[in-house]
RNA sequence: GGGGGAAUGUCCCGAGUGGCAAAGGGGGCGGACUGUAAAUCCGCUGCUGUAAUGGCUUCGUAGGUUCGAGUCCUACUUCCCCCA
């Protein structure tokens, strides 16, 4: 990659935000993208309900490429999930059933509608499923049409393969055949919709320069691979893993209100950088932002909190989730918006124990831990700090119509009776 | 085919002599300090129950020896290494 300032409106983008880890004949790539539309896609697997925030920096990067006025594809992965990829995990998964991948694939799918516009227009989004090609090779045919333009020599080289070996852990051949199916994903695309970029995180550098490779050898045409940077925490936490695991993008998963935090409890360090990323904030708003200090910065983390929650979830519920959190946490007042959890208001009146109540509304995963984490001082009922965990919460406990129960400095629930 | 080794608290790594839910670390959670930050310090980290002694379930799987098994024996499973 040279140091040459790029002539497209895509790559300059994609370089000022941070999105660029490294790409495969980067001037060449260029010149196409400056000269007019091309067609780019990221391929996403279909391991779980809902992608996570680890997946949105791949979905932002798709979403410049389209307000630099190209094509993006989103490939969601029925086929290749079957195989599952072996890069940069420490040994194999699960296998997933087929009706498993689809259930994914069709809870996924509502996500990139709020990233990008869908349609037939030139530079509308469109989504594939490599299914419809992979599921229909048979062994031989796929041997004899792909099978020989890999090496194995060649294979055992790149990273994802050889760590695997390095650590002594076992690659099955299934896993092994990933990277192949892979390529000839981005071939496929090529071929169907003209397609000449894939983009992905640098761990699929090894799995994109494959597909590049066999589109110039086997099509003679040109192809580019482009990865975005390792994202992590300026602490070097992975990025997306609090509480309760992943963050995930659906709301059914990960409410508005709940994303919305995420993004507020940003470390300092990170926030010129996620603004960048994960919002479409012009670069000099960003910077203005960026010269805040000390407790200032907050500002810069609530509008960047408003911004990634607007973009997943609509500006009401942004509106929403920052009302509530201000009314919690800056006014120590309550909110309708705030999680809430009902309860029988017959259960109430005969009076909960506060660890069982702590756990139904999800506060703490045991009775015992939520007696520890009383014990520890960090149970609140009502701003106050119970300490007794078999303390009996009744009707009596009840102010505005709720019972607003704390674990922590940030997990906040109100108990309803209904 | 032969020989040797490994599997531990279901988040990960990892110690463990026949006799305490099992050292230690990471991570996570909570507290203090702050700014809903980082760093630091302190506490907690199988379930259940208590004022407390407790009860139950955990060391790859299934059996066995034993008053008592993560530890010993047998078979099985998976993986690693060496020889062929």
């Amino acid at each position: 990659m040279s140091d040459a300032p790029f002539k497209s409106e895509f790559l300059q983008t994609l370089k000022a935000r941070g999105h660029i880890n490294q790409i495969t004949h980067s001037a060449e790539l260029d010149e196409l993208a400056a000269g007019g539309p091309i067609t780019a896609y990221i391929g996403f697997d279909a391991t779980a309900a809902s992608l996570h925030v680890g997946h949105l920096f791949s979905i932002m990067t798709l979403r410049r490429l389209q307000q630099t006025g190209h094509k993006p594809i989103v490939l969601m992965g029925g086929g290749t999930t079957k195989v599952g990829d072996p890069t940069d995990k420490e040994g194999q998964r699960p296998l997933l059933t087929e009706e498993q991948i689809q259930s994914n694939i069709d809870s996924i799918k509502e996500v990139f509608s709020r990233f990008l516009t869908f349609g037939d227009g030139p530079t509308d989004a469109v989504m594939v499923n490599n299914a419809e090609w992979l599921d229909r090779f048979g062994y031989v045919q796929f041997l004899r049409d792909y099978g020989v333009h890999f090496t194995v020599n060649r294979m055992l080289a790149f990273d994802s393969v050889k760590l695997r070996l390095e650590r002594e852990q076992p690659m099955t051949f299934l896993e092994f055949n990933y990277m192949l199916m892979q390529s000839v994903d981005f071939l496929e695309l090529e071929r169907r919709y003209g397609c000449i970029l894939q983009m992905g995180g640098s761990d699929q550098w090894g799995n994109i320069v494959n597909g590049v490779e066999l589109i110039r050898r086997v099509d003679q045409k040109p192809a580019f691979g482009l990865t975005t940077p390792l994202l992590s925490t300026a602490s070097g936490q992975k990025m997306g893993k609090t509480v309760g695991g992943a963050v995930w993008l659906n709301a059914d998963m990960r409410s508005p209100y709940d994303y919305w935090q995420f993004w507020r409890n940003t470390e300092d360090a990170d926030v010129g950088r996620f603004l960048r990323l994960f919002t479409d904030l012009p670069a000099e708003e960003i910077a203005r932002l960026e010269t805040l200090q000390g407790a200032e910065i907050n500002e810069a983390k609530k509008v960047l909190a408003n911004e990634a929650t607007t973009l997943l979830h609509g500006a009401d519920e942004a509106a929403k989730a920052a009302a509530a959190a201000q009314a919690a946490f800056e006014q120590g007042g309550l909110s309708a918006d705030l999680p809430t959890h009902e309860v029988a208001a017959a259960d109430l009146h005969a009076g909960v124990a506060l660890a069982a109540l702590a756990v139904d509304a999800g506060l703490a995963a045991s009775k015992g831990e939520a007696r520890r984490l009383a014990q520890g001082g960090g149970l609140r009922i009502n701003d106050k700090a119970e300490s007794d965990g078999n303390r009996v919460v009744t009707a009596a406990d009840v102010v505005d119509g709720v019972v607003k129960l704390g674990a922590g400095k940030k997990k906040i629930v109100l108990v309803k009776p209904v």
